[in-house]
RNA sequence: GGGCGCGUAGCUCAGCGGGAGAGCACCUCCUUGACAUGGAGGGGGUCACAGGUUCGAUCCCUGUCGCGCCCACCA
């Protein structure tokens, strides 16, 4: 029996838990062994986090894809597993100690504080795979994996250590993005520029050879900065080499002020005339540009930060070379250890004193942020390992521009290539310790052996320098991006030849946010590319299609963060309405090109649709329409019944192919409107009669077809509405003939010669009939049961009136059905397919309003017939518009010019009445 | 500066060459035996603006305005 109502959180967890236990998700079933493969790759969430309405979105598009696929019959794999978020986790736990006002990580030491982590991955780590289940996610969990799971961490070395070899992975000092508080380097992508009121402070630089007179321009030279710290730094003047201001002043020197230094004005193209006072300060070590420019005229480079961006000038022994000391220079040198932001306070303060400060103006920029920290990031001169990126992108790119691999919707390759063929060297070495540390050993003199084992590394050594020397292995570790690159092979098992390779490798579809095309999409086809092969040796790619997807917002399309407050939590939706509930809503609104709004409305809405389903199945249960063995839909007598498989077959193909589409609301629509409009308003209501009629072949038949057609319903519902649809499978089980134990495990519905146009024509004119006798006696307020006249109607409608007679009056509160060849006096007249029905009103409505009603129809009718003759009178038209145009034009000027004639004869026998 | 996308009913969005649709909201009616988490009916749109192509433009092209996002740069 099924219950009165259906309580999504009594049945969300048994339903799971069966599923589980019956393997239903595993990959590789033996009767699949022949089947076609299917497979997705998780985007691995954070292990330590926990479920938001992104996850929610972007597990569901998956899950329906696997549920559809799995139910289609193949062997699907979809492999879960979650990410070690190095810098992400390692903040979490640092943060836990403090609050716990445990000591620091650098207190307890690397060893001590790697437990630490583990212990939390232990202790939170199943949070999020317990999550996704409540969504419903069809994971293959025996299969979950970690970045830094033994066999993904070989993965990660063997990937490192053959780069390395091949020299695309190298080592180099230049200027990384360096973020003082987490004190590691980060990659571009890390950086969030951040819009910033500044100033742009305009500095005098005394020229060398003249005193400085700041009355005096040709005592000095004018720089324009937004970082008047990093003058200390300096070591040129560039202006460029056309500009007519400074032309004499190339080849001379400056005096640095407060530091006594002696730099160059130099020529070069970088300085924009236009920018600043046209000449501008190079800082080779503190800016990016500066760095190049710095390069090219081969300038020193001068650090005066230390890793937490505070004043380092006593370590950098090119700072004050070739300086006289001075009081001024001392003055400086006690900045040591000054903070960046206090240290400009004070070296403006200074220059203002000494009337070195020309200008100072208000300047908007933006200023780059690390995006996990939100600090300013400095750009810093250190030691970090590179990929070349650059080169492993040209297959990446050919792969999607020759369309092995496609994007959906396909504009996000411009996204894609746009910054493929831009990328720059990835700097992977982060200064932390969670992740993957990088397998390299220095020996004393600094030379790196890069090996997978600490032995193989030690032998190299050992031959190069021709006697045992004592090893020391890079503490930093590996950016999490790059374990993240490997997921779709090293979770199957590379670089050992597994079968799991073999069969579902090239994975079918990755499902993603736009997000993270660069950090993640980019380089998984980059590195798949370069280390996986096909049977002919070729680079193969990690997947077929990439389908994008865009954020999920709230109710009223503000993007949900924590410090808005307007985050929903997806377990608390899936607590109050049901997993099924929150899935559809996602499904429905989920559009390419469009982030999702989701307001709890919506959801409350396809909680309803769950409920609609639910009572239809009731419905069906409770007129004991239960599964026929053997029943073929294909045999049915009943119009109503050929009609419904008509319209199912109708509507699995539309949503078979929309799936296929990755048209996800097309599909969900379709089946809501199959649901909904079709089998409960219709054939639930127009079954009524036949079901609570007397015994016989037709009530058999018509039982047979409401459970068949339920269960075609509960198949094309399962991918989207898992629980529901897989309890309604059991219960209705109890009764009729054993068929597959499990929905999920089910077919998808083969739905072939169900079609039948005559079925449609006799259901649809009733259909139409019933409408248009409801909507007179809406518009009309009749509140009485009343009978209606078909005026001339043909053999076959008569015989389709009393066919369908007690329907009709059952539906449209009809008294009486009879024929007559002229519709009677005083009667409303409804033209239905063509053909007339009369209520003979007189005395009932109002002759006016019916006569104002035929006159708004009239119009109508005039206005179509207008429109058409405009343009079939139009020799343009008839010339060019295809065949099919123009006889469709006719007819409709023949329907119009029919209905005219009616509503001209409604109006005519109206006048009577009056 | 470069790129992508979007302006269609009050709201959210479909449609993308032959006189516009859905869901929600709104209004009216309905305690009919699956369901008031329901049923029936209804109103509501110069499809951002201006040109162009076409027999015909919401749909294609160009431009303008407005909105959003991404990348680069920012002396």
């Amino acid at each position: 029996m099924i219950d009165k109502t259906y309580q999504p959180s009594e049945v969300e967890g048994r339903i799971y838990k069966a599923w589980e236990e019956a393997g239903a998700f595993k990959a590789g079933r033996p009767e699949r062994a022949r089947a076609d493969a299917y497979s997705i790759v998780i985007p691995p969430p954070n292990v330590t986090g926990s479920l938001h309405m992104g996850h929610a979105l972007n597990n569901t598009l998956q899950d329906v894809l696997a549920r559809f696929e799995r139910m289609r019959g193949k062997d699907v794999l979809w492999q879960p597993g979650t990410d070690h978020a190095g810098i992400a986790t390692q903040m979490v736990v640092e943060r836990r100690m403090m609050e716990r006002q445990e000591p620091g990580r650098r207190d307890i030491g690397r060893e001590k504080f790697l437990k630490k982590v583990w212990a939390w991955k232990a202790e939170s780590g199943g949070t999020i795979v317990n999550q996704l289940k409540r969504l419903g996610a069809s994971c293959d969990w025996s299969r979950e994996r970690f970045t830094m799971d033994e066999g993904l961490s070989k993965a990660v070395v063997k990937v490192f250590v053959e780069l390395y070899r091949e020299g695309l992975i190298y080592k180099d000092k230049r200027l990384v993005n360096w973020d003082p508080k987490l004190l590691t380097a980060i990659s571009d992508l890390e950086v969030v520029p951040v819009e910033t009121k500044g100033s742009l402070w305009h500095l005098r630089y005394p020229l060398e050879g003249k005193t400085f007179n700041p009355e005096d321009k040709s005592t000095y030279i004018v720089v324009a900065t937004t970082r008047p710290e990093t003058m200390l730094g300096d070591s040129a003047v560039a202006v460029h080499p056309d500009d007519e201001r400074y032309k004499t002043l190339v080849g001379k020197n400056v005096i640095l002020p407060l530091v006594g230094r002696r730099i160059p004005i130099i020529a070069d193209e970088y300085s924009d005339p236009e920018k600043g006072s046209g000449a501008v300060k190079i800082t080779p070590a503190h800016d990016f540009n500066d760095f190049e420019v710095g390069k090219r005229h081969n300038l020193a480079q001068i650090n005066i930060f230390s890793v937490e961006a505070k004043l380092a000038l006593k370590d950098n022994e090119n700072f004050s070379a070739g300086a006289a000391p001075s009081p001024d220079l001392d003055t400086t040198l006690a900045m040591h250890g000054m903070d960046r932001f206090a240290a400009r306070k004070q070296i403006v303060a200074r220059l203002e004193e000494m009337g070195l400060v020309d200008k100072i103006e208000p300047h908007a920029l933006s200023v780059p942020h690390g995006d996990r920290s939100n600090v300013v990031i400095e750009p810093f001169l250190t030691d970090q390992w590179y990929v070349n990126a650059a080169e492993l992108a040209k297959p990446a790119i050919a792969a999607v521009r020759d369309g092995k691999t496609k994007f959906v919707p396909s504009n996000w390759q411009n996204t894609y290539f746009n910054w493929m063929e831009n990328i720059q060297p990835w700097c992977i070495s982060r200064q932390l310790w969670w992740g993957h540390q990088i397998p390299a050993w220095y020996g004393p003199d600094g030379k790196a052996f890069v090996a997978a084992e600490e032995t193989e590394a030690q032998a190299e050594a050992d031959k190069h320098y021709g006697k045992k020397t004592a090893l020391k292995r890079d503490p930093d570790v590996l950016d999490t991006w790059f374990s993240s690159a490997l997921w779709p092979f090293s979770t199957l098992g590379w670089p050992d030849k597994t079968k799991e390779l073999d069969r579902f490798y090239p994975t079918s579809v990755l499902v993603t946010g736009f997000d993270i095309i660069f950090f993640w999409v980019a380089r998984m086809m980059m590195m798949g590319l370069h280390f996986m092969k096909d049977e002919k040796g070729a680079p193969e790619i990690p997947f077929h299609d990439i389908y994008i997807h865009r954020l999920v917002r709230d109710a009223s399309g503000a993007k949900m963060s924590k410090s808005k407050g307007n985050v929903v939590d997806p377990l608390g939706v899936i607590d109050e309405f049901g997993a099924d509930a929150l899935r559809f809503t996602l499904m429905r609104n989920v559009a390419p090109g469009h982030d999702i709004r989701l307001g709890p409305q919506d959801v409350e809405n396809n909680r309803n649709f769950a409920t609609k389903l639910w009572n239809a199945a009731r419905f069906v249960e409770f007129n004991g329409a239960a599964r026929v063995a053997g029943f073929d839909p294909k045999q049915a007598k009943e119009a109503l019944n050929r009609w419904i498989a008509h319209e199912t077959q109708k509507a699995g193909l539309e949503i078979t192919q929309a799936i296929e589409a990755y048209d996800f609301a097309g599909a969900a629509g379709a089946a809501y409107r199959f649901v909904w409009n079709v089998y409960c308003d219709w054939y639930v209501e127009l079954s009524k009669p036949l079901l609570t009629g007397p015994d016989g072949a037709a009530k058999d038949e018509t039982r047979a077809m409401a459970a068949w057609a339920l269960d075609e319903i509960l198949k094309l519902l399962h991918p989207f509405m898992p629980f529901i649809t897989e309890e309604l499978w059991a219960v209705t089980a109890e009764q009729g003939p054993k068929r597959d134990a499990m929905l999920a495990l089910s077919q998808w519905p083969k739905l072939e010669g169900l079609t039948d146009d005559k079925a449609e024509a006799e259901i649809g004119w009733v259909i139409d009939l019933i409408s248009a006798i409801r909507s007179i006696r809406a518009e009309m307020n009749i509140n009485v049961n009343i009978p209606v006249v078909l005026a001339g109607a043909s053999a076959e409608t008569q015989k389709r009136a009393e066919r369908w007679a007690d329907f009709i009056k059952r539906l449209a509160r009809v008294s009486d059905i009879s024929s007559a060849d002229s519709v009677p006096q005083g009667s409303v007249q409804l033209v239905v397919r063509g053909e007339v029905a009369a209520l003979p009103l007189i005395g009932v409505i109002d002759i006016a309003a019916e006569r104002a009603r035929l006159a708004k129809e009239m119009k109508k009718a005039e206005d179509d017939i207008d429109r058409v003759d405009k343009k079939l009178s139009n020799e343009k038209f008839v010339a060019n518009a295809p065949e099919e145009i123009i006889e469709g034009e006719k007819e409709k000027r023949a329907e119009a010019a029919d209905r005219k004639a009616k509503i001209a004869e409604a109006l005519e026998r109206l006048k009577g009445a009056a």
